[in-house]
DNA sequence: GAATGAAATGAAAACCATTACAATTACTGA
DNA sequence: TCAGTAATTGTAATGGTTTTCATTTCATTC
């Protein structure tokens, strides 16, 4: 099935490319009501789709943004991702999403893919250990927004969560509940992943405001699978915690299972709260407290920063903006 | 900042174009060592990246895949994304996902926008109201394959479950497991989404196998929010059911809900078995039976299916496979 | 009936890479 | 030095659209 084109059209309804192009963008100021007439209906008889890849080419926008997450197993990634493409349908924008698997070269290879599409824009869960390319797209003024982590020392809009309030939020609550000895368990820091370390800041600065002293066996920053381990260890512990913040939900996942295992009362014998929230945690036993993220307010201003840079509209915003995380306050301490 | 194009290269390297695109489809048989090298050297100082669109114009072919996904909510969904996104990527291929939200109209735009945008093929989750549309792009022999879902006078290949054979799964266990009086929860069946049908249907005739009467007032279909009400309708039945089938993954989190809040022990007071595997699955209280659809199985087949039409290779296949679920048995039945 | 101006239309270049082909140049070994 | 092969080049066409600007059309007016 040969495929046809706007010549065809143009042929067949008797006018020029030009006048179909323009009908094809709306200007109908430029013809008569019955070429217009003409051209829609021979555009309906011969099914026409134009090209748009040749509309890319000639325009130099494609439509089209790239979202690379660093995981997208996390719940959060899929909610933002969704969120994102919500933004973006209602602006005619198609999204391709990548992910990145926590692994830089991937990442590297999946931003030089998109860029290779022309891609108008991305929005990046950076794995951080591409910092040239994230600066040349910088100094090519790429739009180009950062979700979830930010780089310090290089100026790209940045949406991201106050993880430190998260921390905080979290650890009043244990000691509003009357628990001190504190622990925290996240997935892996290697490579300075921001929002990790910035939990784990938060975590420890709220210890210090609450006058409560820190016990570095209390911290543990381990892949999931090692999360019953480090879990055991808290156990052997001379004094164990008697409260556990879950990093993330994975971590929470691990958690939760632990304590199913090994017949741990939550929170009599273990309180615990969970940074994300997860659909079961309202329905749980117990129901499960957590921390819970913006996901969708966050994805929307992530969106309007990188649609604000593709359309050149405003000067240049390249702060990280940081949204609050709210305290659902549920059974489990 | 100006995009350099292939003869920016050409020059600086000092050869003809043509070398240069000989070099980029890595053709190297007809170019010397010190020329590959010289070009490589070029394009590496540049920074060039070849502008995939205008490769796609002359090609006829974008290496972008759309899926199409009928509701990215379900955990079912997002597993299959991100294993055909596993499966394209190993391929060279990038994928736009693309949520149609269960409604015909936005499926309808999405994939005319997809074929605008020139995609070598669709995976689609059809909502079932597009008949047309579907048709034409099998007439067009255009790569499509259907997952999850299957529309039976169309021809297309498809891979979906064996849902006939998920409630037998169920019915079979709980049946096992003593219970005769067995209720089933789905989501609406408008458009006759044949998942849902298929599932009913095969909870029917397992009952029937094992010479048990069937119950109508057993039988829900309706909305996520409207589930808490079926349930409580379940409970002033003169016999209330003793056991619930959950149609997919968003029912049984209802179902769940509603016992919790109701202290509806599992599973004395009421059996359950979900379709879809769960992330909590394994540690909740009690841990929960579910039949598994083989995610990635599915996903890979899928992606297999299509990537076969896009490079038509071996004679078309327009079965419809299903795959086999698994029983996975845990504690609430 | 011709001049005027606005409206409608068309021709051609541009976007960037691929491809084919004939033409040229550079090298190898005898 | 020559034939013969290998490497490279230049050119032009191709793909489908957008865009600019020149040209044509047509109704109006004097």
């Amino acid at each position: 099935m040969k495929t046809i084109t706007i010549t065809d059209v143009a042929n067949h309804a008797k006018v020029s490319k030009s006048t179909v192009s323009q009908y094809l963008n709306k200007r109908y100021e430029y013809m008569s009501e019955k070429t217009r007439k003409k051209i829609e209906e021979t555009i309906e008889e011969l099914n026409y789709q134009p090209n748009i890849i040749a509309r890319s080419l000639k325009q130099k926008s494609t439509f089209t943004v790239g979202v690379v997450v660093a995981n997208i197993l996390h719940t959060f990634s899929t909610q933002v991702i969704r969120a994102i493409e919500n933004y973006f349908y209602e602006q005619g924008f198609h999204i391709i999403v990548c992910n990145a698997d926590d692994n830089p070269e991937k990442e590297k290879n999946y931003i030089e893919m998109l860029r290779a599409k022309q891609v108008d824009g991305i929005i990046i869960f950076p794995t951080g250990d591409n910092l040239d390319l994230y600066q040349r797209m910088k100094s090519d003024q790429f739009p180009i927004v950062f979700m979830d982590r930010t780089i310090e020392e290089l100026d790209i809009a940045t949406v991201m969560l106050d993880n430190h309030l998260a921390s905080k939020l979290a650890i009043d609550r244990f000691i509003e509940k009357g628990f001190e000895n504190i622990a925290i368990i996240t997935t892996s820091i290697i490579r300075d992943i921001s929002p990790r370390i910035e939990r784990i800041q938060g975590y420890k600065d709220s210890l210090a405001t609450h006058g409560i002293p820190l016990n570095a066996e209390y911290i543990k920053t381990v892949n999931a699978d090692e999360i019953p381990v480090a879990l055991s260890e808290f156990f052997e512990l001379e004094k164990p915690p008697q409260a556990v913040l879950a990093g993330n939900d994975i971590v929470l996942n691990e958690v939760l299972r632990y304590m199913k295992q090994h017949e741990i009362n939550i929170p009599d014998d273990m309180a615990v709260i969970g940074i994300d929230e997860v659909p079961y945690a309202s329905f749980y036993t117990p129901t499960i407290t957590t921390v819970n993220q913006p996901a969708i307010e966050m994805a929307n201003l992530a969106a309007e920063l990188l649609l604000s840079q593709i359309n050149k509209t405003g000067k240049e915003d390249t702060s990280v903006h940081r949204l609050k995380p709210t305290l659902l306050s549920r059974n489990s301490c």
